[in-house]
DNA sequence: AATAAGATTAATATTAACTTAAGAATGGCT
DNA sequence: AGCCATTCTTAAGTTAATATTAATCTTATT
């Protein structure tokens, strides 16, 4: 899990990563709004915690604005900024949770878990007439085994398990290769092929969409 | 939606049911913790505020058990118990959120809110009968789906979500094409022409209006 | 009517994705 | 260890989709 510190005062961030760190997240932080707002485009977070007051951009700008590119990373206000109306006004901005400072870590820590929760759960997997049966790490077209390598099964089972929702290429890079994305090698491009051929041999329409410019999405 | 509100004291039921319902929810009570369990087995809440102290089951215990029946629906904590430990006791039970009485209504409201719109990444985007689906990426036009470019596809979202606000041709350009304005290349002509074009294939009255010698503004 | 802003169109440039094939890793086996 | 087979990754060529520019036409405003 990757989390983003979003704050000016070095001894905070360093109080907090320190802290984070040892409870296993990975933390990366920016010093000002617009360093944030670069690194938000480029990287995927899986949680950002947000200071209000901020150089170059406040807290609730930075937030505002992350809410308007359509990213939905749960965002956590941290801040000093204590009264009623701008507690509205940070969760207005679509911001998942308000936390005063001065703050227990302890309370911190269940906030940030309360966003990792009920993650992990897979009911069935299907698509269309594809079936996957996990624990035997196999996939059915049609009730006829496929074989798929490790990797494909992989980024089968993260489109299948996204299904109507569009994975972005960098989603797909950081969750199913685990990799920092920097430039696109085509690795994605190339999977997706192996996989649309395998499936394809049998079905005549492709299950798997690809959205120009975004990423691709699976659908039954 | 529907909210379950679990507390024994009949003020605070009415005060909130009375809120709550003005708001447009539709709202339950359940006035201790067996009956409220007993309830949440029935019917399918979409969210449920819980008080500590209740008779027959605490609201801890009764947190508790709820989630040992796998339900995942939110629950949030409305409390006079207001010491750290004990927020942590209530979000470790598998809490969403907990709020200290006393708590503002419109706090409140704004965190249940919170609920709905992360669960509702299906969260559509309207604009009179032009409907955008975010998490498909698909514009519909009078629930027939109509090609949009990933560009075309921004703008509108864009100018949906700033609706019945006057974007600027300069917001425009740096938000949606992520550059410092110099000159006016034209671009944003093009394309909001391509995106009349197919929005008003099959509409009457265009929902877009030119605000001349400063941008355009939606409007339902 | 004159002017400037915006709309429209078509051409050209740019970029993203698909496809292949070849070179690196990886892992199992003797 | 060394060899082979499999899988993963990179890279390059190709095609198709999309973005941008520029030129022309239309409309609103004075």
């Amino acid at each position: 899990m990757h989390l983003l510190i979003v704050e000016d005062e070095a001894g905070i961030v360093q109080f907090l990563q320190q802290g984070l760190e040892e409870e296993g997240y990975t933390v990366s932080s920016a010093a000002d709004g617009s360093i944030a707002f670069e690194k938000i485009q480029k990287e995927n977070f899986d949680l950002i915690l947000l200071d209000w007051m901020l150089p170059k951009m406040t807290g609730l700008e930075l937030c505002k604005a992350i809410r308007l590119k359509n990213n939905t990373t749960p965002i956590i206000f941290l801040t000093a900024r204590d009264t009623v109306q701008e507690t509205i006004e940070g969760l207005k901005a679509g911001a998942n949770d308000y936390i005063k400072k001065p703050f227990s870590f302890d309370e911190l820590l269940e906030r940030i878990k309360i966003h990792f929760r009920n993650q992990g759960e897979t009911t069935n997997l299907t698509l269309g007439s594809v079936t996957i049966d996990v624990a035997q790490h196999r996939v059915l077209v049609n009730d006829t085994e496929v074989a798929f390598t490790q990797r494909e099964f992989e980024l089968l089972t993260y489109l299948i398990k996204n299904k109507g929702k569009v994975c972005t290429r960098t989603q797909i890079i950081e969750d199913v290769w685990d990799i920092h994305f920097e430039y696109d090698t085509g690795v994605i491009d190339v999977f997706m092929n192996a996989i649309r051929k395998k499936l394809n041999l049998k079905l005549e329409q492709d299950n798997i969409k690809t959205v120009r410019g975004v990423g691709y999405i699976a659908n039954d």
